[in-house]
DNA sequence: CCCGCCCTCTACAACGTTGTAACCTCACTC
DNA sequence: GAGTGAGGTTACAACGTTGTAGAGGGCGGG
């Protein structure tokens, strides 16, 4: 491997000559800095990123914990977020939580957190409860989702109560009555579950329709079986209901599985609404009805977020919040038919 | 942050001291060690990993290149990538070269690829004619999937002509003599399509089956919405089928939603393979039919090979090849009964 | 009793880069 | 024509770690 030594010396120059051609230090002769280029050109030369990162403090790269790959919303969130850090020259380690709250620890606090600028954190076990050891993080972190909402840290979500609230609005509008709520959690007071969970009360009380408590159902894990696990109990339970909105697509998929496998129709029998907009919700028989949390916007400003607190270490000012808009996507599973 | 040298200042000795307990050297007194991990403790020290990646070579990183995140059979692939390079002590950068071919060049020839220890490249674009490129990188290198079988590295994938035989002769034993090959390209030689097609074609002659060509049917790209267009144009031609085998799982969901549209019923009329086993395959209605991968398999191979390379850093052996075990899993898509 | 060896620890250099300070050379000003 | 200032370049130190070489002390064997 060449190094900046083999580049000066090929280029008779110095080694800060070579340095600040590679940096764009202005104050280069255009003569010298095309024949420093050609020695590069010529060894192939590449920096070496550790020395720099060393010697700068920065390394160009950026955590991002999920609580799981897995799931389709955290890949399509991955992916945007590659993209955003990209087009800012910054690199991504993505690691897996699992959403134990052990691990989330040792993640953000964990020997490999030293090598990175700044983390991306979407939390999902840890809480407001342990908004003292999040502030002890000295690294530049931005908290994503709705676990988090009012930490130390600057953080980036959607509109969750309005969402599920236009959600929930939007199958009350197609004259849906009794509409299931598939994840809320009457218990828990934080968090996506809790959060949605008033967005559709609200939507109930503006349009002067009273919840049935029978219809909140919880359910613990948000994934296609706990989807369909929660959705299977529901049905014994032999509660009249033409309405379901999920508290994300990958429950929406597991109940729509089976509603259908119980012959119940859908949107016929059953209206239902997702929430992530994950690529699934395209293809999903039927295709299913959803809110588009806005990912690319969560992604970009998350990002630019970071890359403030970069920029200004030991601002002490109040952390930062940004709510991104979302928009109704409706598809066949609540088309207005009935 | 606290340096080696502030821990050696509290525990009263030198910095090398410090250096060999945390790597773990073996000749150092119980008393001088327990004096020196009490000052860790104390500063709450965390080596800088850009001087330790500087002076050691190694950064503890290693790269997973994949065409795309979003794609699950690749955010699972990650998912066990991750895990399999933890149990390791390594931290994955992922990047998603979009199966673009100057994209995936300049990946993995990229300023970011002077950092990690090793690739896992999972190629789509580049071709066997562009070994020459692939034996110019020096670093450790693994090679994932088809589209490079006799390349000049390490190379891991699944057993792909008798998966898809098996796949194959899955739906032959059922009964099934019309089976569409959805995904087959019989102009390209090279890549999974082409291996898979194989497998197609021995499953046929194995059951004296004659194959109709008009069954073969080319997708480009291997999404949901590419395996929908492609079914919809298939069905438009009227050519009579009962079978279908997909190249993957995207491609065969996309597709069950089109053949579901167009009222035939899956599996009595049609009875549906994939490929890749990805979750959604499991709560799918009907649930697919797939040929199990050993993803896992695949990663702590592949991990175990970049291992080794680190290890044995111009050991001049012949690239290895590993083939991983396949598994026909059955469910509704191809239930028996007709 | 002394030599040599092993255990334990240390001083110093080195990894490859960028920041600092300073130098030299011009061109321009007065 | 000397003084000033900016442009262009350089030498050197520093970032925080690990490898090398070796020092000092204790112990066993001859």
């Amino acid at each position: 491997m060449p190094t900046i030594h083999d580049v000066a010396r090929l280029a008779e120059v110095s080694i800060k000559t070579v340095s600040n051609v590679l940096n764009d230090y202005p104050h280069v002769r255009p003569a010298t800095r095309q024949r420093v280029q050609a020695a590069i050109d010529a060894l192939d030369y590449q920096p070496n990123l550790s020395a720099r990162g060393l010697r700068s403090g920065r390394t160009g790269l950026v955590s991002l914990i999920v609580p799981d790959l897995t799931n389709a919303y955290f890949a399509e969130l991955a992916d945007v977020v590659m993209r955003a850090a990209e087009a800012q020259g910054l690199s991504v380690i993505i690691a897996q939580s699992g959403a134990d709250r052990e691990r989330e620890l040792s993640l953000i606090r964990g020997p490999r957190m030293q090598m990175v600028d700044g983390i991306l954190f979407s939390a999902l076990a840890l809480s407001e409860d342990d908004n003292d050891l999040l502030a002890a993080i000295k690294k530049p972190m931005v908290l994503l989702g709705e676990r988090i909402l009012h930490g130390p840290k600057d953080h980036v979500t959607m509109r969750n109560v309005e969402g599920s609230q236009a959600a929930t609005a939007h199958l009350l509008e197609r004259g849906r009555r009794r509409i299931v709520a598939l994840g809320g959690d009457s218990a828990q007071g934080v968090g996506s579950a809790a959060l949605r969970l008033e967005g559709y009360r609200r939507a109930h009380a503006a349009a002067g329709v009273e919840v049935d408590e029978d219809l909140v159902v919880e359910v613990v894990g948000w994934f296609r079986s706990t989807g369909a696990a929660a959705m299977r109990e529901f049905l014994a339970r032999g509660i009249p209901f033409d309405g379901l909105v999920a508290f994300n697509d990958l429950i929406a998929l597991g109940a729509m599985r089976v509603l259908q496998e119980a012959g119940l129709q859908i949107p016929r029998d059953v209206a239902v609404i997702g929430f992530d907009d994950i690529d699934e919700t395209r293809y999903s028989l039927p295709t299913l009805s959803t809110i588009d949390p806005g990912r690319s916007e969560i992604a970009e400003v998350a990002l630019r977020f970071l890359a403030d607190q970069f920029d200004h270490p030991d601002a002490a000012r109040a952390p930062r919040d940004h709510l991104t808009a979302f928009r109704v996507v409706e598809r066949e599973s609540s088309a207005s038919a009935r």
